[in-house]
RNA sequence: GUGGCUGUAGCUCAGUCGGUUAGAGCGCCAGGUUGUGGCCCUGGAGGUCGGGGGUUCAAAACCCCUCAGCCACCCCA
């Protein structure tokens, strides 16, 4: 092999595209019906933009971007996430002018971090996700946390876990890191070498340690719900409120901390446990300090990121079947060389009038063009030699029943359709 | 980025203590049936034993490096 696929990287065969055709339809008719439309970006965007948003001190900016200088010099960065994409495109193409929200989703994007592989961890992956710029109705939160789930019980999937947290408004995090400060620092020492630098850079990040000595010294620690202000306070329990009467299943975990900057108020991450260590399929939340990041009027946002290769090992892992390649509706049985071009435009005959038809281009043998047809698998074959030729009538063989006709060779399209109609 | 496990045919896997020409099942191709699939039978193709180096009379096996996958951490979808 000349070749290999760069690691962490994964394809995608005339097998697999058909579940992830099946995922991507009922993604855009969920869609639909909630009322989003479709935004498509450029794959990489200035490096800035990530910097910005998601934050300098995290861990995907720090050290898992895929940054690059082009031949102009600019610095430019393969999208390690799809939110701050959108939020750029929701100002340049002035979608803050129009009437709000901008309901918007991104489908199968192609999403970069530079990681350590392993199953379910990507460093190229696809991700659905959906964005609502404009609103801080707390109504549209608990919509995308119901669109996820409506969206993964759609495609089969049940036992999922929802995790809901709030991580408040500048001005709570502010008093909380405070109280983080305040409670670490005389312990300092005695922390594990990266919370020693949670605690310097972010601390709300020192929540969720999970070496053993950073947990004990989490021991009489307030819970960050203490120090949401009463807004943020008030806009959880509205989030609650809703999902609850929606009859949505979650729990209040309050160490869920996020990993991007932009995240304000809800966070919420779906997890599924036939996913071992990576569970989380879907992660998201409020943004409402994102567009104003960005330079744009202060605008409020919510959305979600739902990874797809993830969500298709959870089904696989259940065992929920997906549509596989489409069986063949005939396939034209030649003998010899001077049936060829009739066969060739019989076959060309059914695929215009919408058949998936094929024909041997193996130079195979009658028995084994037979063979091949069961295996395809094809619904009908029709065989076509000299005799049918000369008398201008073909055998088609239904391969499920065993059965067979001869029909007139010029019939021979009409007789799928006819079949189709008599149900067969 | 840290620690660990595993790499033998397209796939799943055997391969004894380091010993001659590396095997099986499935899949693929052909034939048994010169014009009829599935079942059965026969035959065939297909291997840098992940790659490189080393030890040895001799390496798929032992050692080192490297690449890839997996597991856990970190982080995330």
């Amino acid at each position: 092999m000349i070749t290999k696929r760069p690691r962490g990287t994964a394809d995608a065969t005339p097998t697999d595209t058909p579940k992830w055709q099946y995922l991507e339809s009922v993604a855009r008719e969920i869609c639909r019906c909630y009322g989003y439309g479709e935004i498509r970006t450029p794959v990489f965007e200035h490096t800035e933009l990530f910097q910005r948003t998601v934050g300098e001190f995290t861990d995907v900016v720090e050290k898992e971007m895929y940054t690059f200088e082009d031949r102009g010099g600019r610095s430019l960065t393969l999208r390690p996430e799809g939110t701050a994409a959108a939020g750029r495109l929701f100002l340049e193409a002035h979608l803050d002018a129009a009437a709000l929200p901008a309901k918007l989703y991104y489908l199968s994007w192609p999403i970069f971090r530079y990681e350590r592989p392993q199953a379910g961890r990507l460093r190229q992956h696809h991700q659905f996700g959906v964005e609502c710029f404009g609103s801080a109705d707390p109504l549209v939160d608990a919509e995308i946390i119901t669109m996820a789930q409506d969206f993964l019980s759609a495609v089969g999937l049940a036992d999922l876990r929802v995790g809901l947290n709030s991580m408040g408004c500048p001005e709570c995090r502010h008093a909380y890191r405070a109280a983080l400060r305040e409670h670490y620092g005389p312990r300092r020492e005695k922390l594990c070498p990266d919370c020693q630098r949670r605690y310097e850079q972010n601390p709300l990040r020192l929540l969720d340690c999970k070496v053993e000595t950073c947990q004990e010294l989490k021991s009489g620690l307030p819970p960050m719900g203490d120090f949401l202000c009463p807004a943020c306070q008030e806009h959880l329990k509205k989030v609650e409120g809703y999902l609850h009467e929606l009859g949505i299943r979650y729990h209040r975990d309050p160490s869920l901390v996020r990993g991007f900057d932009y995240y304000t108020r809800t966070v919420f991450e779906i997890s599924h446990q036939a996913l071992g260590a990576q569970d989380v399929v879907c992660g998201g939340g409020r943004y409402d300090g994102l567009v104003e990041s960005l330079g744009g009027d202060p605008t409020p946002g919510v959305g979600f990121g739902l990874g797809l290769e993830r969500l298709l090992l959870i089904l696989e892992e259940e065992g929920v079947s997906l549509p596989s390649a489409p069986p063949l509706d005939v396939f034209v049985v030649t003998i010899g060389e001077e049936v060829r071009s009739t066969a060739f435009g019989l076959v060309q005959a059914y695929r215009r009038n919408g058949w998936r038809a094929d024909l041997d281009v193996m130079d195979r043998s009658m028995r084994a063009q037979m063979r091949f047809a069961d295996k395809y698998p094809a619904r009908y074959v029709l065989i076509l030699g000299p005799d049918e030729l000369a008398g201008q009538q073909v055998p088609i063989r239904n391969m499920v029943s065993g059965t067979e006709e001869k029909v007139a060779l010029k019939d021979a399209v009409g007789y799928l359709a006819e079949q189709s109609r008599v149900g067969t």
